[in-house]
DNA sequence: GTTTCGTGGTTGCATTGTAAAACCAGTTTC
DNA sequence: GAAACTGGTTTTACAATGCAACCACGAAAC
C-alpha cells in the first residue's frame, strides 16, 4: 500500500494504529496471544494462515513491539512469542471488535463464543466509551480537534 | 484471502468482525464519516485513497449495511453514504484504535489530533473494558469461553 | 442550448501482497 | 542414530492494490 507510509505518519492516531495493526491477521494473532496462545505452530493451527503470512505477521508485530519472542516457557530449546504492554493494551480494540460482531454479525439462531468475566463467570457488560461524569459518547456529542497545521 | 471464507463463518465474532472491517481503508472510512464526511470526493480528499480502491470499499460498506448511500442533503442531484446504526456502534472500536495509538505512537515531540467531549470541551476519557461493578477486566481475568463443537 | 467544468465513478495495466505447497535446518523422541 | 516434530524460507500462482486514463452525468457558464 503506497497510502501506508502517509498513515505512518498521519497526524491522526486512529490512521497510525491502523498502519500496525488494520490488518486481519495482527489482530487475529493478538486476539490468541490473548487466549495463552505463545507458539508459532499453536497460531498456525489455530488461524489457518499459510505459514509464510504468519511468519511475516510475527516478525512485524515483534518489529513493531506488539509481540516479544522469548525462550519457551516449556524448557525446550524453542522460541516463543509473548505480549508486551503495548499488545496487551490492544485489548480495548478485540473486545469493541468482538462486542459489534457478537451484536450485528450474527444470527437468531447461531451461537458464538462468550468472553467470560473470570471472577463472576459471566460474560463481560458492554464496553462504551463514556465521559468522566459517565455520560455515553458518540460520534454526535464528540468532535476530532485537528492539528493546527496538520489533517484528520 | 482464501482464509477468509472461514472467517466470515468463524464461531469468534472477533474473527467475523475483522472479515467486515479488517482492512486499514474500511475503518478510515468509518472514522471520516464520523467526522461529518459523506460524498465520494470528501473521502478521497481526506484519505489519498485511489477512486477504484474507494469504489469498491464504499461498495462493501454498503452491502455489509455499516453505510447507506441516500440522496445528497444539499440538494443537488449527486448521492452520499451515510452511516447506519451498525456502522455508528463500531464507535467504541475506533475510539480504541485511536486511545492505543495516541498512548503507543507518537513520540514526546510529537502531537497529534484529539477527540474532543463536545460538552465539556475537554479530550475523552481512557476507555477501557470493565465488570459491572467497575472492576477493569484485562486478557489476564477474562477468558473465552467456546462453543461446545468449535474453535477460537 | 451548447460548450465547459465538477462529480462520481469504471477500465486497463503494472506492481505488490497473499496463498499453497515444497523444501530444509535444528530439536526432540525413540 | 533414525524418525518425527518445530519453525521457519523459498518458489510459484493468484488475488488485491495503486495509478492513470477514460467516461457518463449533472451543474454552471455564456
Amino acid at each position: 500500500m503506497a497510502a501506508r507510509e502517509q498513515l505512518k505518519h498521519a497526524p491522526c492516531p486512529v490512521a497510525r494504529a491502523l498502519d500496525a495493526v488494520g490488518d486481519a491477521w495482527s489482530l487475529l494473532i493478538v486476539r490468541d496471544a490473548y487466549d495463552g496462545k505463545r507458539r508459532f505452530g499453536e497460531f498456525l493451527d489455530s488461524l489457518g494462515i499459510a505459514r509464510n503470512i504468519l511468519s511475516g505477521r510475527l516478525r512485524k508485530l515483534v518489529e513493531a513491539g506488539i509481540l516479544e519472542e522469548a525462550a519457551a516457557s516449556d524448557g525446550s530449546a524453542y522460541g516463543e512469542y509473548r505480549l508486551t504492554r503495548k499488545g496487551m493494551d490492544l485489548f480495548p480494540v478485540v473486545v469493541g471488535l468482538r462486542q459489534w460482531g457478537e451484536k450485528h454479525l450474527y444470527g437468531r439462531q447461531e451461537r458464538h463464543s462468550l468472553l467470560i468475566d473470570e471472577a463472576s463467570g459471566k460474560p463481560i457488560p458492554r464496553m462504551r466509551p463514556a465521559a468522566a461524569d459517565g455520560r455515553p459518547l458518540t460520534p454526535a456529542n464528540t468532535r476530532v480537534r485537528k492539528l493546527p497545521d496538520g489533517r484528520a
